[in-house]
DNA sequence: TCATAATAGTTAGTGTACTAACTAAATGGA
DNA sequence: TCCATTTAGTTAGTACACTAACTATTATGA
């Protein structure tokens, strides 16, 4: 009776995890490359597709992220000009995050991406949305004092 | 007819990929401060417990990363005392890592991080492995060119 | 054999992502 | 009202993770 070895690398949920997460977003590169935009800087852009103007809190709770790991992202995101960074005339504290022309532009563009990926990925719709409910289970049972 | 929203935050399987890796490796950091580790430093301990010593290029392969990654990750894995850095007697270009004893001994008590691990993601043992299955899927389809 | 190509790591530069420590502004009792 | 507390961002420091450019060593083929 041989028992399976629990640290054996190829058992490890997170480690298929990270790896799977390292390789899809590199899936995203070149797609956003003409974009101007790396791909935690493709979820803001979503996230403010969907709301905007919306203060740094907002999207650093929507997103999952440290407001201190988004305050630098936001001012590339400025400096490519996708943004406006200003701060809330009701409240001094929040910092307005604002699409620009351009940013708001990109949307059309953007909007054909989902497919892209989704192509390359080689894997049916409901494997997909199966996939993506686990994961939120995933993120639930991980994040139990959010 | 409304149509589905593709650009949904909410609907990005990558979005959940990336927060689902964030929030797990998180998990683990409580686990392994203890031992000195990181969690990506902890994935080379699981790859050297299967096989050392091994070189930076064949740990680079398993764990898919970049050597370029790897390097200064093994210089910090040294520093802490966990692994010894040597060039191989046989190929002078080659680094070859080996375990030290006490990189060696901690596998006794990583041996009872997995369970652990597993008791907070509130999951079956069945749905791990799928999630497993489908992410290894995913990485097999994101890393054609391997 | 000897120049050329391939291979193995390293370094520099950029961009996340985190914690801890900080500043500034708003809030909420006493 | 005014001081303590809370809230919103920022900054500094550490650690990945990538690409591009580099050095050093080994392999190869005319």
């Amino acid at each position: 009776m041989t028992e399976p070895n629990v640290l054996a690398l190829e058992n490890q949920v997170c480690f298929a995890l990270t790896v799977a997460a390292r390789t899809t977003v590199a899936l995203y590169k070149p797609i956003l490359e003409p974009l101007g935009l790396t791909h935690p800087q493709y979820l803001v852009m979503l996230a403010l597709w969907e709301q905007h103007p919306r203060t740094l809190r907002s999207l650093a709770e929507v997103l999952r992220l440290e407001p201190a790991t988004l305050s630098p992202l936001l001012k590339r995101l400025e400096a490519t000009g996708h943004i406006r960074r200003e701060r809330s005339a009701t409240d001094e504290r929040a910092l307005q995050v604002t699409l620009t022309e351009h940013g708001r532009e990109l949307r059309h563009i953007a909007e054909t991406i989902p497919e892209r990926v989704a192509g390359t990925l080689e894997m049916s719709p409901e494997t997909l949305i199966a996939l993506r409910d686990t994961l939120n289970e995933v993120i639930r049972a991980t994040s139990a004092t959010r």
